[in-house]
DNA sequence: GGCACGGAGATTGCATACACTTTCTTAGCG
DNA sequence: CGCTAAGAAAGTGTATGCAATCTCCGTGCC
């Protein structure tokens, strides 16, 4: 289909590989358990199997393929054990996140969070769930850089990353824009007073909402059946 | 040199590779920065460069090395900051793991946590250093198993790997031992009672008191300077 | 009728070959 | 004498080919 690579941004052709396939699968276009051909996949990007495989093994440490060896990879099942634990696991990388954030954040940080915030305000009124959920994005983002603790950094970005195919629908429902902007404005105001502890908590409810929310959603079970593309979530 | 294969456990090539380079990382054979020849590695292992390749993607990912596009793969540096905010990661993990170890583990895991425990005071009391070690890495990993959460131990014993290398020295020293007996001892204690709060804090403070030790040994600085080759660590 | 065995097809794993990028060297110029 | 630039050498990135393994289906035996 697509002819020549550049399509995608640039980089490596592997970097390509790893961004596509991966889209794919936090989209929803390839759905856990199925089957990936290297063969097919090289076909299909009109590349060769070479950098196929060596994406593979980039989704694979990612936690989005499964790779059995000799019988060849799949995309990533996850059991409802496992995406419990991978919120509960974000709950806590979040607070701790912004506990670190409330002790550590420098004085333009606080005041960029807080700007950015108070703006997200706007669009909570108008109800611009699209907009809204790049500036939720950026929020916890900020969150994350603002702990100043590269590792943690590193390991909440992971987890974030493989709960993405989870994070869609539970949007758009009654007034949850207006309650994860309330659930945030705690968040901010505990880390402007530098309270590391009420920041750390709020943070950890805030996702715990969204969990349990999304969770419900997620997966019935593990069904062949159809996980329908849709808005990723405001968390 | 090594012939053939299979001198080392069996597994695919790539995962023999995985463990032999890890390996020689892990214990200061190959220092940090020191450049990773693909040629030359293949050479040593006598293998192709293929199966190379994907070992140092894998190794890339768990982050034993470094790999810069078009630049070759170095030993990954890690600056003190680095190191720091690993080991301030990994009270933190540890912490949670504790924490939840008091609430959800089931009474023939905390029968378990507690008779092996008891049984590592003979070690402390007769000074085996070596088989103290062994029980105290026993030890930790009950904890992250004992959390039931399978994304945490993930992390968990992701963030211990990437430590190893620098989890040396510092045993040995005056009474760490008896000192990490007690430490383990209020953690058992907490966690037999069901206190997940008091179970985490001292957890953390248990890894926090490591860190500072190891941490300052560690490196002076990162310099080509030698990085012998120590006992690991009684954390 | 069910189960074990065997062979063909398909697919992964590894090796080799080629192309492109980077880097070091060296020659030319200011 | 120093600096720039061109070219060669080294090394990574990608493609292709071959060997080994697994899957699947059909046949024979119990």
């Amino acid at each position: 289909m697509s002819g020549k690579r550049s399509l995608l941004r640039s980089g490596t052709t592997v970097d390509q590989m790893v961004r596509a396939i991966g889209d794919r699968i936090v989209t929803g276009v390839l759905r856990p358990g199925e089957k990936l051909d290297e063969a097919s996949l090289a076909a299909r990007f009109d590349v060769s199997r070479t950098p196929v495989r060596e994406a593979l093994g980039h989704l694979s440490a990612m936690g989005l393929v499964e790779r059995r060896p000799n019988r060849g990879a799949i995309v990533a099942v996850v059991t409802q054990e496992h995406l419990a634990s991978m919120f509960e696991s974000m709950a806590e990388l979040e607070g701790i996140c912004a506990r670190f954030s409330a002790e550590r954040m420098s004085a333009g940080e606080r005041r960029a969070l807080e700007i950015e915030h108070q703006a997200s305000a706007r669009l909570v009124r108008l109800g611009a769930e699209e907009d809204y959920e790049y500036f939720n994005t950026e929020f916890h983002s900020r969150l994350y850089r603002g702990a100043h603790s590269t590792h943690v950094f590193e390991l909440t970005v992971m987890t974030r990353s493989r709960l993405a195919p989870f994070r869609r629908a539970q949007f758009r429902l009654d007034g949850r824009l207006t309650k994860s902007w309330k659930e945030h404005d705690a968040i901010v105001s505990a880390i402007l007073r530098g309270d590391g502890v009420a920041a750390g908590a709020a943070a950890k409810d805030h996702v715990s909402i969204v969990s349990e929310a999304s969770a419900v959603f997620a997966l019935g079970e593990q069904p062949k059946g159809t996980i329908t593309t849709m808005p990723v979530i405001a968390s």
